[in-house]
DNA sequence: TGGAAATACGAAAACGATTAAGCGGCATGC
DNA sequence: GCATGCCGCTTAATCGTTTTCGTATTTCCA
């Protein structure tokens, strides 16, 4: 690998003048440094990171946590797409993408905080993981500039998925195709599951909408066979629902089979929707009504407000950025033309 | 930072004991190096890998080349999950994992080969990318370990799933089911590509099948509007096919749509297949019979290569691995119960 | 007991960059 | 004529490690 010493032996000048005119400082020729750069080139010279970094505590790289112990994010097409956008957006910028270890059996394992200053990471991004493990505490404490994805700390910068509007426009627009027996299986307890039901009581009460107990269910997220079953228990009651809503588009197929084994025809018997807007959701018929989270805005968010931190820690506000989704309308919610 | 010039100061030792005691050389006395790293450890130590890196000349850090230009690498069921595999695989010995910075718009920008020597990557994953450019070309030459998946180059490890015995396997299982007109609409120009519609002629001629040339057809893998016209194509033969083979299964869905949009039901009136078992095919009816990929196997293999390939260069056999896939039997395919 | 070998540690030079400080030389101002 | 300032460059220190080599002390064996 040739260094800054070659380019200096083969110009006739010093390191320091090298680095200077590698840098476009402005204390030395223009010729001299239009020869560097020249000869730079030629040599074929790019810099060495590890002595930069060293040298100025800079590494122009992000981590990115990602746990999958319990999580397979990488594999969830919510947390892929945010992450696919948010790559784009910190590359764009000159900064590159390394995920945080969260491997418990490597050698010298230590916590996601030692790991990260290790590599001397600019920032992190914190996206998919048990934002209750003391290990995260620990790193959003460090003053290391981080940014959460759909989880609030005090006193630090989130980037959050509107959960609250995005089911009150999802039932709002149930509501208008003239559903009035709406169900809910939601996912199991979380901050993000806690925000969807919680607007779907309060818009229900806002448009007049009666939701007996029966009708709110849970099943995990992405379990089909738990949307399954619990999609036959609602089919099961005296007065079923006429539209029911599943914790996420996957759920929404386990539904979806449960629904066609009883011999009940989407949307025409019976009408269902499903949350994040998965891209085979849109693909297959009938196609999925679903809330459609906009993925590709949260990941640029993420990334813009992450290296904003990083570059002007300052000026840059610490806050809570909310995106907004909206409603996919498939062809699963029958309208049922109520006459008002 | 803690440095271990602190800790040489705190204990009244050189660093360079420091150094020994915390690497576990054994030029250092008992006594010492316990209580060394005692000390260590109550001062919060951890090692600055940006010294340790230009000193040493390894990172412990691997590139992972996902080109998303033209590749929707992370959002692609395929590649995330070998990805996902590949991530678990190398961190639990001890590596992280980072994008190559594919951008072109970034700062700088500079060949992946110069990314990579840049930041010092042990070795690089080249997993989704267009394997005809001439910057992979260089990559690949340059003497950084390097394994592929899914391309072949010189003298080059790579890991492959087996095509030709997926594809065998796939249209033997569907002929005995009985199915004599069988259909391939195929994906665009590659080697995974031409491996499987070579196996496929192969294999139809092995199985006495005759495949008319109407029956071959070509659409953009991934892409369901493609899928769907094709469809719509076979569907109007005067002699239609009783199965379709799809490029992969997001493309059956769009063949799916088609199938009962003509009011056909699957699999009682036509017969399909996908091809790489993704993950929604299993959860919605019906279940889509398919060839799924070892994707975790894949990207264990590629892991295990690399790494092998960074410690220990000159025992590590430059080879392919191949890894096989096999028939999911989802409900998509009829049992035409062919009397022979 | 003497000398060689083994043991335990330290000094110092790297690795490849950045950057503050310094230093001639020349032009400028009074 | 002399202080001053600027320009263009060099010197040298530094970031936190690793590693070679040297040396002092201890151990061992004849």
């Amino acid at each position: 690998m040739v260094s800054m010493k070659d380019i200096s032996a083969a110009c006739g000048v010093s390191v320091a003048t090298v680095s200077k005119a590698l840098n476009d400082q402005n204390d030395i020729g223009k010729e001299t440094k239009r020869r560097i750069r020249q000869v730079a080139e030629e040599m074929g010279y790019f810099p060495n990171t590890a002595a930069k970094m060293l040298k100025t505590n800079r590494s122009y790289n992000v981590g990115v946590l990602f746990n999958h112990e319990d999580y397979s994010g990488l594999t969830h097409d919510y947390y892929a797409f945010v992450l696919d956008s948010l790559k784009r957006t910190v590359e764009e910028k000159g900064y590159d993408i390394t995920f945080v270890n969260t491997s418990k059996r490597r050698p010298g394992a230590t916590s996601y905080l030692e790991h990260c200053k290790s590599r001397g990471f600019d920032g992190v991004a914190i996206v998919c993981t048990d934002f209750y493990s003391p290990e995260i505490l620990q790193l959003v404490m460090s003053g290391i500039p981080t940014v959460t994805l759909d989880h609030l700390f005090n006193n630090v910068c989130a980037v959050m998925s509107n959960n609250v509007q995005g089911m009150q426009d999802l039932l709002t627009y149930i509501y208008k195709k003239g559903h009035r027996r709406v169900a809910y299986i939601h996912g199991l307890d979380s901050a993000v599951t806690q925000s969807r039901l919680s607007s779907f009581y309060r818009t229900a009460g806002q448009l007049g909408l009666t939701i007996p107990d029966e009708y709110i269910r849970m099943s995990p997220y992405r379990d089909t066979q738990g949307a399954h079953r619990e999609t036959l228990c609602l089919l099961d009651l005296e007065e079923p629902p006429t539209c029911i809503l599943y914790p996420d588009d996957f759920s929404a197929f386990g539904g979806f089979n449960a629904i066609q084994e009883r011999g009940l025809r989407i949307p025409d018997d019976i009408s269902i929707a499903g949350y994040d807007g998965i891209r085979v959701a849109r693909h297959i018929e009938p196609t999925l009504t679903t809330l459609r989270q906009d993925t590709a805005e949260l990941g640029k968010q993420v990334g813009e407000k992450l290296i904003s931190l990083i570059e002007h820690p300052k000026t840059t506000l610490v806050e809570t950025i909310v995106v907004e989704g909206h409603v996919f309308e498939g062809n699963s919610v029958a309208d049922i033309g109520r006459k008002e």
